[in-house]
RNA sequence: GCGGGUAUAGUUUAAUGGUAGAAUGACUGCCUUCCAAGCAGUAGAUGGGAGUUCGAUUCUCCCUACCCGCACCA
């Protein structure tokens, strides 16, 4: 018995057949978590991007930017990537609990921690004795000493194999503390030396933030104003998840918005309407869409107020968007890193401040997972499944298909006119394979939300009809009309 | 990272210790005058590596990938 297929993996699936998205690297067995666009898919992305960057930077108050992936690694110092990005963690071998090595100490009581002291000091060994005893005999709290000691590898393996686990009590199974960067390492220049170490950019904003002062100063913008940008970023994330949902290399669609620290409020709330409107306006179902607010004591350490615009995936609610009130701690941040003044001068107040950001930042992968999920439909049609992507015309990945109805009688001639006076202006499909059934329910699948097909009236008066997607219904128009009539719809 | 599951044509699947059958899709041709019609033909698969065996897609182990939980996600 075939059991029913879940949405996302028909959507998988789909995906791989017609071109969307392949399995990356996938004639050696796959790589975990990447995946490449195929010739649909990429028409997809790049329209969404296209979209996206259209309406953030066609306004008068938001710049376009696109810097460099690979940046000065006091960077990400000064974003306390670095410093965040890298935590020791020890698992719970018993109960699988995993912690955090820098916060283990917090959830274990004084009284235990001393008890532990005592039998710990019974079973050392000279060789480090003489740096327990000193931070054990400082004026510190059990809490701190005990954090103090977890910090010295030398000491910490003995201590933890002593130590009860504060989730399940089970003594001497906590693994090793492992070490999670999640920023990928690269060397700059073909020598593999630790001082030519960088990073590829766990996030762009940053590349807009070192930017503020050049773009504002070239483009002549004052505050109020945005910088926007797209491009590639990279996180070693522990685990990946979910298709295209938790990858490791995504891309990301972001506008950082500077204004004045007493607006921070107003655009904040203005940023996240504007948002979540965007995804509707592209077609995506509003009951699908909600805000998350981050709770105050979840916030990141930058972050004054967060929310993520979330998707209802098929695997649950995701986040696909998040709006930042990033304060001024990024650009303070790089003034004290870098030295250089990150301020504004107001001419009206002649004040001189560094300005509050405001960040939009959305992921185009999680968006082009939503908007495939979203427009994925199975109809009946006649007794027979339907399935068609009922993508917003501007995000379909090919605007018109062009078919002759038969093979004969001087339609194929017709219909290759028709192609070729629409290729230079929109991406066309011409196809004569088969029924005209057949070859509308395969547009259908890829989301071409117009069909043109020539037949025997176009012989007589010039006319053909266009099928539309989602209704099916036909409508004649003139060839001579039809680029009009076809930009028209895809305004 | 941990636990569970899965892995056979592009896709969905069947079967078997003696190397695989189908549906669908694709391609070629015929036929087709509007929603996956028909006919004829073609190509196409046991994720990778070891082991057991005369022989492994099937049994065992390892690896890889994907899915579901947990944990993680500044």
């Amino acid at each position: 018995m075939a059991k029913e297929q879940s949405v996302l993996e028909k959507v998988v699936s789909l995906a791989k057949r017609k071109g969307f998205v392949f399995q990356s690297s996938e004639i050696y067995g796959g790589l975990n978590g990447c995946w490449d666009y195929g010739p649909l898919g990429v028409e997809l992305l790049k329209n969404i991007k296209e979209e996206w960057w259209k309406t953030m930077t066609y306004r008068e108050d938001v710049e376009g930017l696109d810097a460099a992936i690979l940046m000065h690694p006091k960077v990400w110092e000064a974003s306390g990537h670095v410093e965040n990005f890298t935590d020791p963690m020890i698992d719970c071998k018993q109960c699988k609990a995993r912690f955090r090595l820098d916060t283990l100490a917090e959830q274990i009581s004084d009284k235990k921690i001393d008890k532990l002291f005592k039998e710990f000091s019974e079973n050392i060994s000279d060789d480090i004795s003489e740096s327990f005893n000193e931070i054990v005999n400082s004026e510190l709290t059990s809490t701190e000493k005990f954090e103090k000691l977890l910090e010295d590898s030398d000491i910490n393996k003995l201590l933890l194999s002593m130590t009860n686990c504060p989730n399940c009590g089970t003594k001497g199974e906590f693994t090793e503390p492992r070490s999670f960067n999640l920023m990928f390492k690269t060397f700059l220049g073909p020598v593999e030396k630790t001082e030519n170490a960088i990073y590829l950019r766990p996030e762009t904003a940053q590349g807009i933030y070192v930017n503020f002062l050049n773009v504002q100063g070239a483009s002549r913008q004052k505050l109020p104003f945005g910088i926007a940008q797209i491009g590639k970023a990279f996180r070693n994330e522990i685990n990946t998840k979910n298709f295209l949902f938790r990858t490791r290399e995504f891309e990301q669609m972001e506008m950082q918005y500077f204004v004045k620290p007493e607006d921070d409020e107003k655009y904040f709330e203005y940023w996240k309407e504007k948002s979540i409107e965007w995804f509707k306006q592209m077609g995506m179902n509003g009951d699908k869409l909600r805000f998350h607010d981050h709770p105050e004591d979840k916030l990141a350490h930058y972050a004054k107020a967060a929310t993520d615009i979330e998707y209802e995936f098929p695997f649950g609610w995701g986040e696909i968007e998040g709006i930042h009130n990033r304060t001024n701690f990024d650009l303070s941040r790089h003034e004290e890193y870098s030295g250089k003044s990150q301020k504004y001068f107001d001419e009206e107040s002649k004040e001189k401040f560094i300005p509050f950001i405001i960040e939009t930042s959305g992921g185009v992968s999680r968006s082009f997972m939503a908007f495939l999920v979203d427009s994925y439909n199975e109809e009946e049609v006649n007794g027979e499944t339907r399935v068609v992507l009922k993508l917003h015309p501007k995000l379909a990945p090919v605007k018109a298909a062009i078919f002759p109805l038969v093979n004969k009688d001087g339609m194929p001639e017709i219909a290759r006119e028709i192609e070729k006076d629409l290729r230079p202006f929109l991406r066309v499909f011409y196809d004569d394979k088969g029924a005209v059934g057949r070859r509308y329910r395969r547009q259908d699948e890829n989301g071409t939300p117009y069909c043109i097909t020539i037949d025997t009236q176009t012989l007589s008066d010039g006319t053909i009809t266009v099928r539309e997607r989602d209704s099916m219904e036909q409508v004649r128009v003139h060839k001579d009309e039809l680029l009009k009539f076809l930009l028209e719809k895809l305004k």
